[in-house]
DNA sequence: TTCGTTACTACGACTGTCATACTACGGCTG
DNA sequence: CAGCCGTAGTATGACAGTCGTAGTAACGAA
């Protein structure tokens, strides 16, 4: 089993937690655990990285977070995808898809 | 015409160099157009992300220099991949089919 | 003689990720 | 009831790749 190293997905993270939260809202220890999951182990992104990327995409009003309480009455930061969060996600696909056709370009030529 | 941004490519700048390198030995100036031709002008990598990615990888021995003229008798400096840069280069290659299925999945996901 | 193209190098700044470490609550086991 | 595991984070400083800016220098064309 293959891992995917933290830089070759650089870049990546922001778009990738907009997915999810694109479904529904959630809080950033389920989100790791969902891109664990999905990506069906092969990447699994440090918490740190994590965090920052949520409080980034907070920043630039991409994401916005309430409080809720989880199972057993725990508080906890939830965080859901603004209208600004969506264009941005259309975005970030395009220049993906892209990004894509550019390398693919390079590699084929070999 | 979307032009690619350098947070998104970042990272593959070493594959896109081999990738021309493995064709034939080349030097900088000339790699840099390779580079916007074959993109069809969709990446144009700056000098100093050039430069710099092609000095690490001689620092790591993937690629070697040597001095020739070019025409008009300038010397240039040109450089050649070497075998571990052909084996770097096929590891690089599977990590960018990974990357490329992770985060397809994502996507596909919504 | 000046300008544009070629062919670089140097330096400091910025951004995203990481390593390390710390806090704190709940449930389970011994 | 003590200790550990899983949950749910925050703080801090370091590092690597890219970028902005700037400078050098050789060559050909106008």
């Amino acid at each position: 089993m293959t891992m995917i190293s933290s830089d070759v997905i650089r870049g990546y993270n922001d778009l990738i937690i907009l997915s999810l939260l694109r479904e529904q809202p959630s809080y950033g220890y389920d989100i790791s655990r969902q891109i664990r999951t999905i990506s069906e182990e092969r990447y699994i992104i440090k918490e740190t990285t994590l965090y920052s990327a949520i409080n980034r995409l907070e920043k630039q009003g991409f994401i916005e977070s309430y409080f809720a309480h989880g199972e057993f009455g725990r508080v906890r930061t939830y965080y859901r995808i603004t209208a600004a969060g969506r264009t941005y996600y259309r975005e970030k696909c395009r220049e993906w898809d892209l990004t894509k056709s550019v390398i693919n370009q390079f590699i084929r030529e070999s």
